[in-house]
DNA sequence: GTAATTTCTTACCGTGCGGTACAGAATGGC
DNA sequence: GCCATTCTGTACCGCACGGTAAGAAATTAC
């Protein structure tokens, strides 16, 4: 590998793309959302973002890659809450933040019903093991990353000492997981709400925050 | 349809069947359960069932009704607990034995890991719609029975008048199907238990029970 | 035995899949 | 102009899919 200077843009000869890959990838993820990863064909992908089949071959590498590449716009785009929840002050206000925003992107108008992380991780056929693999591993990924904050919310005070960080965030990941299938079953915004209430009365919390 | 007698058996002329249609359906929801509805092929089931395609096709149908049937197998036989919990005495252990047979069976060393009703709904791809539905309805049907049994439980006073059934069976329903995504990403039976007190802590009842 | 009936075996059909070869079109360098 | 380079469009490859036609094999009825 040579060294990469700090932007270089290396004056692009040839012939100029016909298409931007961002918005490409934009559509790719409506696709993949909608229909899972076995569900998308590429005929259907192709048609989606507007490109031939070799240039998404050329662009992207192969369907595989390019879903990871969709998986990475996820958590930058539709589900970015997820990360940005964990800096809220206490950890009620981040489970608060954390459920309220998957409710809301679960059922906001514009977006496909359900969780592209749990949407798609099931129910693939074998070809797709490794698609299934990464995507459990982004779930656990981001459950243990919660982990993390309710061990420092337990060290701020902010949880009781004898509060048990693994399986509280295990148990946030469960109705994270659960109002995915309720919102592919339709379920609706009111009624997810109305989960979260009952599922935070047995938050522990020393204040009332 | 002409009126059938009580158990008549009534001479089976012809060749007979080579294998039993009961151990077949039990091959059949194994591999649908592992492999979900799409991942699983004729050729992974006639493997499986020890039958040839034909003999498929005349005892069961196509994939479709296969499946439909396999669904049946599977709520007489692995999910009976979702309905026999509904006869416990109070609502408390209702949920109790719905969560903690469901963990179990989630868990089960020879099952394989996840619900057939959850892994077989999502990313299914567009053939598959039908199948969907099917899937959603029996999970809302699950729920519907449920609330109807909390319903009860609040004239019988062992749920404060207040209680909302239809929030607190979507509630559990959603603990549910969470479990069945973490089974799938291989959470084991202890960490389900774990789950399942910090939910059952937020359960509303007049008794201790 | 022989006919009738039902199941089993093999081999195949059309379709859609993910992926690619190849030639033509559009740019920069000179 | 004219080359090298890069992207686009079409048409194709081998493969696995769900489903089926046709005849051989196994049984009962008589």
């Amino acid at each position: 590998m040579k060294s990469k200077g700090h932007k270089e843009l290396p004056k692009p000869t040839g012939r100029p793309l016909s298409f931007d890959p961002h918005k490409a990838l934009d559509r790719a993820l409506d696709v993949f959302w909608r229909k899972g990863y076995d569900g998308s064909s590429l005929s259907d992908l192709t048609k989606a973002m507007r490109i031939n089949r070799p240039s998404l071959y050329a662009t992207f590498g192969d369907k595989e890659k390019l879903f990871r590449k969709v998986l990475d716009h996820y958590a930058e785009g539709p589900a970015s809450h997820s990360t940005a929840a964990l800096q809220e002050p206490t950890s009620r206000a981040v489970v608060k933040r954390l459920l309220h925003g998957t409710a809301d992107m679960l059922t906001s108008g514009g977006n496909p019903r359900g969780c592209l992380w749990v949407q798609g991780a099931l129910a693939c056929r074998n070809s797709a093991d490794s698609v299934r693999k990464e995507l459990i591993s982004r779930r656990l990924g981001g459950e243990a990353a919660l982990r993390q904050r309710l061990k420092r919310a337990i060290v701020e005070g902010d949880l009781p000492p004898d509060a048990n960080p693994a399986s509280l965030a295990r148990y946030i990941a469960i109705i994270i997981q659960g109002m995915s299938v309720q919102a592919a079953s339709g379920a609706t915004r009111s009624q997810l709400r109305g989960i979260i209430d009952i599922a935070l009365e047995s938050w522990p919390s020393r204040r009332n925050t």
